[in-house]
DNA sequence: TATGCCGGGAA
DNA sequence: TTCCCGGCATA
């Protein structure tokens, strides 16, 4: 049946789910008809609402038909066949049904999120992925009439379908191996197995879009549950916009990324995601386990949150990259290695380095020269004339209120070419997030312009000395609306 | 609202 | 390369 003709309707949607659901009240685009003991809902999903619902729901499991015409539930952690199995009169059977007791264990070990800790490759033996799914989804059978079991085979082809559309988003380990061929190959190749550490993809690959998608399945049900956790995992503000479709902030064409740098002493360590620092901190500073079941909050206070202006940044970084003047420019590893500027992957606690990539220990305590730190714009309307600041930063102080520098670092390139590094940084409390609303400011202090434009100086410029009226006596730079050159800051 | 100026297009 | 301007950010 069209998959396309089934998202057209409302569909009645059996979808099981071990803890609370958030993200539902407000969604509106999941209802939820019936609940029990937090294991299982009815959903009635609007089939455009479908991914909104998919971002906020919890796929953990999804009902397939199998050959024999039978709805099965299969999870992300599941292998064949070890959920429940609807027969036709949409009756269940379990085939390993564990006792009442048995099940409340289970169910309470849905509130301990397992880290991935191990790579993301098959799980070994015995172990699944997410012991947090469901295994003994609930049908009620009043609900399950006959009648009611050929819709829910639609839904779950609805579902099937939608995670065949996504298959940047749906991992390899999470699809069961009966699951119907196409939808196999269509995820095959597309999402190697990757470790916990790095997210990348093969630049070769030619299946994988150059805009990903937005997380689904099993990263949306990290998201949920580290959520639920109360871990500052994540860029709330972005959950908070991907869940209630804010419109995105208007940026300009420099957006800035928050970055998370260790403060320990002689660590310049820059990670991705608060969660990547917090382990790290935990891990190397703190001599505790990478887990965060046993942290006290303690590395909250050996991290800063900054935020780094990404265009800039990637310049600044593609300058210091020790190109030959004959090779062409190699592109920016740096989005290479950092895709969540274009697709977050929140649960992926991107580690990656900014020290590893540059191959220093830091980017601006060894490239940055310590005596002459030219500030400096790379417009060709404004004097060139470099600044020297006596005192300059010899090495990147995070808790400076705000640092806009230029360097120049020390190779051979041209005189003109500035390598621009924006550095903004902010300090945020501790924030416990509630999706009921959007998040607020995250810090009424006085934010730096959070692009490459400079604050207005103190200095007038040309319209304010000569007025409109003698506008031929502006500098050229002023005529053409450009920064001015004769009354520089 | 005025100003500064970035980004981009046209010549 | 020069010139111009839309539009955004900021005061």
């Amino acid at each position: 049946m069209n998959s396309e003709g089934l998202l057209n309707k409302s569909l009645k949607v059996g979808i099981s789910s071990c803890t609370t659901v958030h993200g539902l009240a407000g969604n509106g685009g999941l209802h939820a008809g019936a609940r029990k003991e937090n294991c299982e809902f009815v959903a009635t999903v609007d089939s455009h609402k479908l991914q909104s619902a998919a971002s906020t729901g919890r796929f953990l499991c999804a009902l397939f038909l199998d050959d024999g015409g039978a709805v099965k539930e299969y999870r992300s952690d599941d292998s064949a066949v070890s959920g429940t199995v609807l027969t036709k009169e949409g009756k269940e059977k379990r085939p390993n049904e564990a006792p009442r007791e048995d099940r409340d264990v289970q169910e309470r070990r849905c509130d301990v999120l397992p880290r991935d800790t191990e790579p993301r490759g098959q799980p070994p033996a015995g172990r699944a992925l997410h012991p947090c799914a469901s295994s003994q989804i609930l049908v009620p059978t009043h609900r399950a009439a006959k009648g009611h079991a050929d819709r829910e085979v639609m839904a779950a082809a609805a579902l099937t379908s939608l995670s065949a559309t996504n298959p940047l988003v749906l991992p390899q380990n999470t699809v069961p191996e009966t699951t119907s061929k196409g939808l196999k190959e269509s995820l095959s190749g597309s999402y190697g197995s990757t470790t916990s550490g790095n997210w990348s993809w093969d630049a070769s690959d030619q299946s994988v879009p150059s805009t990903p998608s937005p997380p689904l399945w099993t990263d949306i049900n990290k998201t949920s549950l580290l959520l639920s956790q109360g871990d500052d995992l994540i860029d709330e503000s972005e959950i908070t916009h991907f869940l209630f479709e804010d419109p995105i902030p208007r940026k300009r064409k420099n957006s800035m990324k928050v970055m998370f740098k260790c403060l320990w002493k002689n660590c310049e360590t820059v990670l991705s995601s608060s969660s990547g620092i917090q382990r790290h901190v935990r891990t190397f500073h703190l001599g505790r386990n990478g887990d965060s079941e046993d942290s006290d909050g303690e590395e909250d206070f050996y991290y800063s949150e900054m935020e780094v202006n990404v265009d800039t940044l990637s310049e600044g970084l593609s300058c210091l990259t020790p190109a030959s003047p004959t090779a062409p420019m190699a592109p920016p590893t740096f989005y290479k290695a950092l895709p969540i500027f274009s697709c977050p992957h929140p649960s992926q606690r991107a580690l990656i380095s900014l020290r590893a990539e540059l191959g220093c220990t830091s980017p601006l305590s060894q490239s940055a020269p310590s005596t002459l730190c030219q500030i400096r714009t790379d417009h060709t309307y404004q004097a060139t004339a470099a600044l020297s600041i006596p005192g300059a930063p010899s090495a990147f102080r995070p808790n400076d209120a705000s640092a806009s520098l230029s360097w120049q670092p020390l190779r051979t390139t041209p005189p003109t070419q500035i390598c621009n590094f924006n550095v903004m940084e902010r300090r945020l409390p501790f924030q416990h997030t509630t999706f009921a609303k959007p998040l607020p400011p995250a810090v009424p202090t006085a934010k730096p312009s959070t692009g490459s434009r400079k604050s207005r100086g103190e200095a007038k410029k040309c319209r304010k000395v000569y007025g409109m009226e003698k506008k031929d006596l502006w500098c050229t730079a002023c005529r053409w609306k450009k920064a001015c050159q004769r009354f520089t800051d």
